[in-house]
DNA sequence: TGATTGTTTTGTCCAAGACAAAGTGTTGAC
DNA sequence: GTCAACACTTTGTCTTGGACAAAACAATCA
C-alpha cells in the first residue's frame, strides 16, 4: 500500500496527474487511510506503471487507461516481440534471473570481446536493456534484479571505455542529462561509441542543470553537448529544457539529444540535433569533422 | 525567468514547498506572468539553490531563509578548513579546478599504482572526496566540477575493482543504500576494500527498498548486507530503516552500516554493526571469517 | 500532398486549509 | 551527568475543485 508521493516516485506520474486521472477517468481508485489520504494498492501501481510505459511509447492515456492489465502487457509485448529476439539476449536474461552473477559477468565480457565495443553496445547492451525494462514492467523482473543488471553492465562498459580511450581528437563532447534524469546507461553507451570514434569525451554523469552545462562547456572548450533522455522523462521538460539550453549556449557549440524520450518529439527544435538511434552517433561525429575541415 | 516547474527541477525543492515558503516566510517572491502564474528571477533561484545546499547539511529553512545571499555562502565556508591537508590532495584538487582532465585522470591512476588499491581508497579517494564536498559547499567548486570529479573517480575505482576481482570466497556481501540515498562513491570504496580481501561482492547500486534487499540477500545467499549513508541522509530515516531491515532479514545475515550519517548515531542498533571508518572493513571481514571457521 | 484551421485531449498551475512527521527543548528519574 | 518521556515548534505533504494553455488530432482547403 503506497502513498501518492511514493506512487509518484515509483511510476514517474506526478501527483497532479494522478489526481487528475482519478477525477477525469475514474482511475486509479485509491483507498483512503484513516486520515482521508490516498492509498494505492500494489495492483493499481503495477497497472499505472504499465500505462506509463505505453505512454512513453506514444500511446495516449485516455485510450488505454480503461483496459485490463493483461491487455496492456499484450500491447507492450506485441510491438517488442515482433522484432525477433536474438537467442543470445534471451540466454543472458536467463542468467540474471537464475542469479548466476559470475556467469553473467563472464558472458558479457565474452560478447564484448567477440563483437567489439561498437557492436557490443548496439547489438547487445541496447536491446538487452530494453528487454530488461520490459520484463520489469511486466513484473517478471524484481527491482533488485534490474539494479544488479544495471550495475554489472555499467561496470563492463566503464571498463571497456577506459581501455579503448586513447589520446583522442576533436570534437570535444560533453556528456550529461538534465536534472531528474538519473539513468546513466544511455550516457555510457554513447560515451563508448564516441570513444570508439576517437572523440574526446567529458562525462559529467547525470542531472546537470542547464546553467552548469554552459559553464562546463566553456571551461572544457566543448564542441558539442550530448544529452540523454530516458523514456520516463516528460516530453515537455525535455523540449523546454533543450530550448533553454540552446538559448544559453553559444551557437558554435552543437547540441545532440538522444534517448527514447526525444525520439517521439514531433517537431525538431531549432539548433538541436535529435539522435533517434545509436547508429547516428558515428555519422554525427563524421559530419562535425568534415564541416570543420578534419579528415 | 523560470516557471515553478523549472525551479523545481533546478533546485530540487518541490512545487508544494516553493508555494508554502512563499506563504509562510514571504520568500521567494516570484513575479507573475500574463496568466497569473509564478515566474522566478534568476537571483532568487540562485538563493534557493544555496538554501537547499545548506539544508542538506542540516540547516533548517526558517533560520536561514531570511539571510542575504552572501551570508548564506559565508555559512557554508565557516565550518571546514581546520584540518591540515595533504599536499598531494591539494595538488589533485587543483588539477580539477584547472580543468585538466587527462592530467587528473592520469594522476589518479598513478597514485593507484603507487599505493595499491587499499591505501589508494583510504588515503587518497576518501580524503579527496571529503575535500571536494567541502570545497563545493564553500562555493569554490562548481556543480559541474564536482560531477566531473565523481565520474572520474568512479571510473578509476570500477576499473580497479574489475582488475582486482578474482574468484573470491565467503563471506558473500550485498552492497547497496536505502531509497533517496543516491551517493555511489562510498559504496564503491567499500566494494574496492572488500574485493581486496577476496570477498564475493554483490553490488546493487543505490536506492534499494528494504523488501528488495531481503529478496536479493536470499536469492544470492548473502552472508552480510553493507549499507552506505551519506551526510545528507536524515538520521531518523537511517535508524528506522536499519531497524526495519533487521526485522525482515534472517538473523544469520549480518548488517554493516557505514558513512558520515551513521557516524553520528547516538545508540548502536541491536544486530547492526556500525562501521565508523574504512579501516574497520578489513577487521569485519576477518571477524566474520574466524567466527565461521575460515582461515 | 501539405499547410491552416478548429476541436479534443491532456498536463500544469492556482488557492488556502489541514495535519502528521521531524526536530527542539524541557522536565524528571536514575 | 546521562537518558527517557513529554510537550511544543517547525516543516513538508496532502487535500479540494477550478481554470486554462499547450499538444495532439481531425477536418478543411489550396
Amino acid at each position: 500500500m503506497l502513498s501518492i508521493g511514493a506512487v509518484e516516485r515509483d511510476t514517474g506520474l506526478s501527483k497532479d496527474v494522478l489526481r487528475m486521472w482519478e477525477r477525469r477517468y475514474r482511475y486509479p481508485t485509491p483507498l483512503r487511510d484513516e486520515h482521508g489520504e490516498r492509498v494505492y494498492p500494489p495492483e493499481q501501481v503495477t497497472k499505472l506503471r504499465a500505462i506509463k510505459r505505453l505512454m512513453d511509447r506514444g500511446f495516449r492515456p485516455g485510450k488505454i487507461i480503461g483496459l485490463p492489465i493483461d491487455e496492456l502487457s499484450a500491447l507492450g509485448t506485441s510491438h517488442a516481440s515482433s522484432e525477433q529476439r536474438d537467442a543470445g539476449i534471451v540466454e543472458v536474461i536467463e542468467l540474471i534471473r537464475a542469479h548466476r552473477l559470475p556467469d553473467f559477468r563472464q558472458r558479457l565480457q565474452q560478447m564484448l570481446m567477440r563483437q567489439g565495443l561498437q557492436r557490443f553496445v548496439m547489438d547487445t547492451v541496447a536491446p538487452l536493456t530494453v528487454a530488461v525494462g520490459e520484463a520489469w514492467v511486466r513484473g517478471e523482473f524484481a527491482v533488485f534484479e534490474e539494479h544488479l543488471y544495471t550495475e554489472q553492465v555499467q561496470g563492463v562498459l566503464r571498463n571497456a571505455i577506459a581501455s579503448a580511450q586513447g589520446q583522442g581528437r576533436s570534437p570535444r563532447v560533453l556528456l550529461t542529462s538534465f536534472p531528474t534524469e538519473q539513468h546513466n546507461l544511455g550516457l555510457l553507451m554513447v560515451e563508448a561509441l564516441l570513444v570508439v570514434e576517437g572523440v574526446i569525451c567529458i562525462p559529467l554523469g547525470t542531472e546537470t542543470p542547464a546553467v552548469e552545462i554552459v559553464r562546463a562547456a566553456d571551461a572544457h572548450r566543448a564542441n558539442a553537448v550530448a544529452l540523454s533522455f530516458s523514456a520516463a522523462f516528460p516530453d515537455r521538460q525535455a523540449s523546454s529544457g533543450l530550448r533553454e539550453l540552446r538559448a544559453l549556449l553559444p551557437r558554435g557549440i552543437e547540441i545532440w539529444a538522444g534517448g527514447s524520450c526525444v525520439r517521439r518529439l514531433r517537431r525538431g527544435i531549432d539548433g538541436v540535433q535529435v539522435v533517434k538511434s545509436l547508429d547516428q552517433v558515428s555519422q554525427l561525429v563524421g559530419a562535425w569533422r568534415s564541416s570543420h575541415g578534419m579528415p
